[in-house]
Order: structure tokens, then sequence, then C-alpha cells
DNA sequence: CTGCCCTCCGCGAATATTCGCAATTGTACG
DNA sequence: CGTACAATTGCGAATATTCGCGGAGGGCAG
């Protein structure tokens, strides 16, 4: 797979080190896909017949693929929860703030709104996967008749 | 001051409770301004001749005071800061993920986004105070140059 | 005004996350 | 292929943040 040498070339970049351990926690967090936490991931890791991975370290593996945004971090009520990110195929998520519903949104809206900042401020945004606080519509109509 | 009359109703709603705990916090955090950590705030109520507030009683006003957007929450590296959300001037940041570098953005780009968002999924969006992140146009002269 | 109910607070314990340090080990280079 | 250097890991300790519980106190019905 493309992503894979991609992966690798963008863990080399900046003086990094494409080293077991974040392969591996790269690696857990596409096999397993959706939202994981922390934990999750350890205990994945912890059931491989390789040597065992220390807790901190998925932390820190974590935060150096968060850096090259080949995943993102969502918080997931308390506790920390990763994605990796498929930059073939962006995608936006609003959420309620009331209800906790979340609804995917267009990805061109956003994309429209990367260029605009582009060519007002030079500032290259990245839309890739972003999640918006909100109200749905019936969250709002509830809290409007209190 | 109007802010407060609002404070005062926005905390009546919704069956919560106006204490004094949550009136101290969002006073410190309003004279304070800017982002201030929970020890800040903490410490800065400790020299009040009031009563001392414990530690996880500021974390849970703040937490409500967040729920009612009169605060926002960022990440201050490693630790939690919070801001007096002022929303008569609503405001957003580009913050680059190179340099670190903060600079505002103009407010219309997201008012319009959030009409977009309005009419095409009935969602509300709260934009009012917003980070967006990205890179600054320096900073990606610097890693194309890598 | 009085009583009841439900939200909050303080406290301490449980979790989650980060840090510091010494030992390892990718990588670049000769 | 061997060496040198700096990034990274493991481990345990230090921090940061959340939780649960019992007791108070605010606010509304009667």
């Amino acid at each position: 797979m493309s992503c894979e040498a991609d992966t690798t070339a963008l863990l080399r970049s900046g003086g990094r080190r494409l080293t077991p351990q974040r392969q591996r926690v790269a690696a857990a967090l596409q096999h397993a896909g959706g939202h994981r936490t922390v934990e999750e991931l350890h205990e994945l890791m912890a059931g491989q017949p390789d040597t065992p991975m220390a807790l901190s370290t998925v932390y820190r593996a974590l935060t150096t693929l968060k850096e090259l945004r080949l995943v993102s971090e969502v918080d997931a009520g308390g506790r920390a929860a990763f994605t990796w990110v498929d930059h073939s195929r962006p995608h936006h998520h609003l959420v309620c703030l009331g209800c906790g519903v979340e609804r995917d949104l267009d990805p061109a809206l956003l994309r429209q709104l990367g260029s605009e900042i582009r060519a007002v401020t030079g500032f290259d945004a990245f839309l890739d996967h972003f999640a918006i606080m909100g109200e749905c519509a019936r969250c709002r109509q509830a809290a409007a008749q209190t």
C-alpha cells in the first residue's frame, strides 16, 4: 500500500526515526479502525507476540503520529481517543453539545474555507479531519421551549 | 455590566444554580484575562479572603462554564488553559503547528461557514471562538526546503 | 414560612497523562 | 561493516484531571 510508504517517509522526516514501536502503534490503529483509546491500543499490542510496549511509549508514539498528522485526537469523555487519518477521504463532524449526536459534514464547505483562509492569510489550514461543536436542530428547538 | 446579567441568567438556565464558587471562578477568569491554567485560577482565589476553594471545584466550575460557552478551553502544553469568551467580540485563531505563532482570522469567513452549515444541515455551529490548526507561510516554505 | 428535592461542594481516592533518566538502538558516514 | 551521535524506549515517579460519596444549601410547591 502506498500509505505504508508515505508513513515511512513521513516518520523519517525531520530527524525522526522509524522504530518498531511507532510502526506497531500505527498498524494497530489502522487495523482497529475508528476511535481507539490509548488503553485499547496498548492491550491490542499486548496480545501480540512481540515485546510488550510501555504505556508511555504508546502515548509518545501517538503524539509523534499526531504531529505528522497521521492520526487525529478526539475527546472521548474524559479520556483521549485517536483515529487514523485517511487523507484520501477527508471528512468532518458536527457534534451536538446537547445530545451528543454526530453527523458528517460535506467536505466541500470546509475545502472552500481552507482556500479562503489561504488566500487571505497565506496560512495553510489543516482541515482533513475536523470536529465542529454546535447544536442540532432538535436540541435547539427543545432549548427554545424552556 | 450587561455581561454579569447575562452570566447570571445563563447560569440559572437549565436548572443550574448560581453559586458563589462559580461566580468567583468566572470573575477571576474575566479579571485575569488571557489564558489561565486551573492552577493559576486556584491560587488566585486562594489569595482572596473568602473560603478557600477545592481544586476539583475549580475544575467543575470551569466545566460548567464551558458548557454554557462562557469560557473556552485550549491546550497549553500538557495542561488545560481557559479563556473568558467575549461574545460581543467573536474572534478566531489560526495556530501554526510549526512555530506556534497565532494570528487572528477575519470573523466574516467563519460567519459565512456557519450560515452555510445551518442552511445545509440545520445545525447551529458554535463559532464564536475557534482555533484552527495549520501551518503558516513561513513554516511551509521552511518545510518545503527540507 | 416550611419542607422536600435536587444540584453543588469539599474531600480523598482513583485514573489518566506526562516527565526524567539511564540504557538502547536507528541512521548517517567513513 | 564498524563507529559515533542523537533520538527513543522502559520504567517508575510526578502531575493533572476526574470520580464517588456524604453533607449543605438553594429554590419551588403548598
